[in-house]
DNA sequence: AAGTGGTCTAGACCACCAT
DNA sequence: TGGTGGTCTAGACCACTTA
């Protein structure tokens, strides 16, 4: 009798552990399991009780793997229910990666329009930033970010060649939900986090064009770095944004919850 | 005789916690110790044993509470040393207060000069963000900040006169170390988390004199409100900061440690 | 009712730091 | 050596979800 769902299989972890403790060990394994798609995104995990046991470590020792993972937004608990390979939703993209919101606080999610897609060599910034060589073949997406109608970033991303295979404009303009949505669905391709480092210029014209800003007008500009396991950089973006009516806001230190 | 150094009293937690987990429970009444004063910055909290029997719960329990305390930055662990209440030193700062570094990824803690230092009534915006009625007395401070001897960011910081009483200009020019040291010390006042709106907008003749930057150039503008226990707001910050150099950097999710 | 994660316990032993 | 936090265990029981 096959099994109808293939449960990923997780060996007993080893004793001796170089020092590390046995819960970032476990972690590890977990990593591994989720990395190499044994456990697809959305999946639901086995059991804690199932782990532990499979892992032949305490469930105590289990949660506090998984507990990190959670605090990684790599693993979604939800009680009664089980434990997810963490997906790419719209939510996440809110709380996790689009940091744009009115200057009266509401937060939405913006509508994308496609401005550009290239095939083209990386210059030395983006093949630098995603340890490349300069020259390698990359992909060149320019989008339109609008709240309320209203275009307020104007994103350039520069993705490796390689990694993307098959990705074209017509399958980009198809996509439904966010971009790193696709990545994930399409091309295996997770972003687990992400630096930025914002300042300000001027307009040029195209970004004043695509915004409806005048040339020369201050709006900021970020560059991303977006990273995947093993902190391998997948995307680099430059997002001009216009700061007119909205903020790009930033938490220091979020409340772990209310007291 | 006289106790030397009093520890702070830790009651028995009651049982019925109207629905909170025990560890939030715990976690509350470690919060209102620190809060209160019973435990100053920098002191030693008693070990996890003690804390554990006199609140009457497991150590499994008390340590829970305490991670989540240390993951807020309110508190510090120090193996084989013992657990401390967080102090607002140049590491703290650097790590979690302050954004801007040199384009090549350089950090380091800017020199301050005092640039003004007023008594006066609050705008409506600082007000605002300070939850104080407009027209609010409120100590006006401006300082200039600089990496390597450049200018490079210019602060100005409204404080509710009332939560400050006794700060004149010379404390301020006196003073050694952060200003979130400063208030922690001095008016047992300690900032906790901090919100940051930022956007893009050409410099004004002031804050271009104070940056040595053309009138008109693009800077960037960070409206900071810093937060209190309990979610109050202590203190309202505007920062002006030249980017031609340097950035301001955002980290969308730290790691949580190399696995 | 059965299965999941969430909380809580009461220990044992280890690693680190001071003296 | 003694005290601290760090790790790990093996349970018990609760709360939530689905069927």
């Amino acid at each position: 009798m096959p099994a109808p769902h293939r449960s990923p299989a997780f060996a007993a972890i080893p004793s001796a552990a170089a020092g590390l403790p046995l819960y970032r060990v476990v972690k590890r394994e977990l990593l591994r399991a989720i990395e190499s798609g044994d456990c697809p995104p959305g999946q639901t995990l086995p059991s804690e009780a199932e782990l532990a046991g499979a892992m032949a470590v305490s469930i105590g020792t289990l949660r506090r793997a998984v507990d990190e993972l959670v605090a990684e937004h790599l693993l979604v608990r939800r009680q009664g229910l089980g434990t997810f390979v963490a997906m790419h939703d719209a939510d996440r993209f809110l709380f996790q990666f689009f940091h744009v919101e009115r200057a009266d606080g509401r937060r939405e999610v913006p509508t994308v329009d496609l401005v550009s897609f290239e095939r083209l060599r990386a210059d030395d910034e983006p093949a630098q930033a995603l340890g490349l060589k300069p020259g390698a073949p990359v992909l060149q997406i320019e989008n339109r970010l609008r709240l309320q109608g209203q275009a307020v970033v104007y994103d350039r991303l520069t993705l490796p060649a390689q990694l993307f295979k098959g990705l074209t404009e017509k399958r980009l303009a198809e996509r439904t939900g966010t971009i790193y949505q696709l990545y994930q669905a399409e091309y295996g391709i997770t972003v687990v986090r992400a630096v930025e480092r914002a300042r300000a210029i001027a307009a040029d014209r195209t970004a004043a064009r695509v915004l409806g800003v005048a040339t020369g007008a201050p709006v900021m500009q970020v560059r991303r770095t977006a990273l995947t396991f093993g902190e391998r950089p997948v995307e680099y973006r430059v997002s001009v944004i216009d700061t007119a009516r909205h903020d790009y806001v930033h938490q220091l230190t979020r409340p772990t919850r209310a007291v």
